[in-house]
DNA sequence: AGCCTGACTCGGC
DNA sequence: AGCCGAGCCAGGC
């Protein structure tokens, strides 16, 4: 039962699809899904899909760069091990040099729309 | 049924 | 350039 017309599932979707070493924030799934103001319902359902491994929530971070939602890990500082030991560099909760990990699912994955 | 909170973002000062 | 307030949608109490 993929229902991928949830919104939850697409978030999903889309956060699973990104590279390794990448990094999107919830805004950019968000707006990707046509809901630019509803980042906050992005990181909901990072809730549930820090459960799954095939959605690595740890890959999705604020429009900072800043690691948010690092206290919704097992550890402390998971997410941000995480991050590093795929190259990109964090430091002090917030991600270096974002602008060169950030990955945008509109840009890279196109709405052809 | 109503109020508060929350893994966000933008605009104004 | 940094801080504050408002907007947003959904879930929990």
């Amino acid at each position: 039962m993929a229902e991928n017309d949830n919104f939850f599932e697409k978030v999903y979707e889309v956060a699973g699809q990104i590279p390794y070493g990448r990094v999107t924030s919830y805004g950019a799934i968000a707006k990707y899904l046509g809901a630019a103001r509803s980042a906050r319902m992005v990181g909901w359902a990072m809730n549930g899909a820090g459960n799954m491994e095939d959605v690595p929530a740890h890959r999705v971070v604020n429009k900072a760069g800043l690691l948010t939602g690092k206290h919704h890990f097992k550890g402390t500082n998971l997410m941000q091990q995480l991050l590093e030991s795929e190259g990109i560099k964090v430091k002090a909760n917030q991600i270096q040099d974002l602008d060169r990990y950030f990955w945008d699912p509109w840009k890279e994955l196109g709405e052809s729309d």
